[in-house]
DNA sequence: TTGTATGCGTTATCAA
DNA sequence: TTGATAACGCATACAA
């Protein structure tokens, strides 16, 4: 059992409301007394219980993070931005991973709670109605990372315009010479990902009336592993070759890169690739995957603001949209 | 203010006690009594306070974390194993960020023992006096990762072997006839990359009769930058043009080697390189990276469960000594 | 400037 | 089976 603010009070000789006004720099402290108690905290090691302080204020400076995996550098990334401002304004953070259980989301939304953290970033992927309940109940408040959910929660959300970078960078690929565009993404459960990727996707070929085909189409999960797999599928079922694949990520992206050059295919002078993401990889691997960037350590530090201000009451953004920019590297050809 | 355990039984109509018993799956609560004060708790989204709980109880379910970089898939992957393990040991995750700040870890230490968390996993780099003279008064318990403090501190530690890895993996270049062989590292602060690896290198060497020159000894920071710089550093001022290269991490061979493919070097016909790591993407570069795995989520989970019994009292092992396994992929020719 | 007393929300002890 | 009450460690209003 650690050492108390009663025995520092026996110890130096004075009350425990002395020491208490020692510790918070209160003032009304007589010099003697301060020094006499800071030397008894410095010979014991004394640090305060901030169990009974969190309580006694009934607030606690622990901000509560949820999200669906930690080894992935989309979230750790955006965990570094975070973890940057909420340091400096003197929170912490407590770390809750559902590795994709959608249902341990509520589960720790709820020990959230029972913890009394000050605000909560939540990493959604999909929303379903036990989140809308556990949400609507949770009286704390919270952003939400990744989705779009301003329609349905009175949150805010901050988000990347998935849609309009897919669209952007198919376009890339159109004013680049490809018509014949193939597509290897995820399943859509997952909607940035899954559903506003493919749609930006869709729109580009419509908008500059082009066809897709449905031997064209790959979803798979996130794994490196399935964009190799995607792009073996799609050139083994596929009439007429793609002369350009677009990965909704650079790690998909990477996979199916992998398979072109096993098999013989060069890359870009065969098959043009692009991925979504801008990987730390990406500018290191061969080639170069021309990519869409997205600040994701930006993106958890626009979300820690946003708590932030939500947390002291003023202004609230009920939705931002992170910007994004097309880097070009050399896994495009023109033709 | 959330609603408490005083307003639930006024609601329900029962004493603190009861309510209290409800929650804690106490024995002794009628059933009519039961009913009632669930019913009450569901209706008002009622979640205990668990400051009070654990100021009562005197211990918390908390664990802290202490780690120099979040977005690293050495750290992220651990943390992914603790994660697993600790939420299934009913244990939360305080998470701390040094940011790689050597001072930061003494505050962050001192904010642990504040929060009362259970027990820490220290994330060490290097081990400076404050770090003594704060974890000899922590009085919690500690296990450290990463670095070998057997003789230092009375903690246990969970480390990976990185001289016998890298002497492997230096073994297995000049098994394949290699005999002029680079090395691309880091600075040695960081005891076990910057400085066992590359006595393993040495050693290595140094069996086998072969001579090193400073020509081809690149020291650097963790970037896979700084493993481009260093190849091209190398292969700059060198006389003769070493005909493997050995990088302490599969990031700088990863910069290595698009360092070669730029200037005309194939890999690895003309240079054979490898890594320590086994990153996620090292099978799926090309060429894919001849490598030393260590799995750090299972090194994660490892230190964690010795925390646990560490936590529990039982037996308390010293020092755990991660195993690793190398992986030939395709970056080595035989000459 | 200092100390005493009270209460934060919970659990645990004891008596009813 | 229930309820009143004390205690956890701290901050604070108030009295001295």
């Amino acid at each position: 059992m650690a050492i108390t603010i009663k025995e520092i009070a026996k110890l130096a000789g004075v009350s425990k409301s002395t020491v208490s006004r020692v510790i918070n720099d209160s003032e009304h402290v007589s010099d003697k007394a301060r020094e006499k108690v800071q030397q008894v905290i410095k010979e014991t090691g004394y640090v305060p219980n901030s169990l009974a302080k969190n309580l006694k204020r009934n607030q606690t400076d622990t901000i509560g993070v949820v999200l669906p995996k930690i080894n992935t550098s989309t979230f750790s990334s955006a965990v570094e931005g975070i973890s940057n401002v909420m340091y400096q304004n003197g929170y912490n953070l407590l770390l809750t991973n559902t590795k994709l259980n959608v249902k341990d989301e509520i589960t720790y939304l709820n020990l959230l709670k029972e913890k009394r953290v000050r605000g909560i970033l939540f990493f959604a992927t999909e929303i379903t109605d036990d989140h809308l309940e556990a949400l609507n109940k949770i009286d704390i408040p919270v952003v939400i990372i990744g989705q779009d959910t301003s329609e349905i929660f009175d949150f805010p959300c901050v988000i990347q315009d998935d849609f309009d970078a897919a669209k952007s960078i198919v376009n890339h690929l159109i004013q680049q010479g490809h018509q014949d565009i193939a597509y290897i993404g995820v399943e859509e459960n997952d909607v940035a990902v899954g559903q506003l990727r493919k749609l930006g996707y869709f729109e580009a070929l419509q908008e500059n009336d082009l066809k897709t085909f449905s031997d064209y189409i790959y979803k798979g999960d996130f794994s490196i592993e399935s964009g190799w797999q995607g792009m073996k599928k799609i050139i083994n079922r596929v009439e007429r070759l793609p002369s350009a694949v677009f990965a909704v990520t650079d790690r998909l992206a990477l996979g199916a890169i992998k398979y072109l050059k096993q098999n013989g295919y060069q890359v870009p002078e065969d098959i043009s690739i692009v991925g979504i993401g801008n990987s730390d990889i990406s500018p290191w691997v061969d080639p170069g995957i021309t990519t869409i960037n997205y600040d994701h350590e930006q993106t958890g530090e626009e979300a820690s603001q946003i708590l932030l201000k939500y947390i002291n009451g003023t202004k609230r953004e009920e939705k931002k949209v992170m910007d994004y920019q097309i880097i070009k590297r050399d896994s495009v050809a023109q033709i």
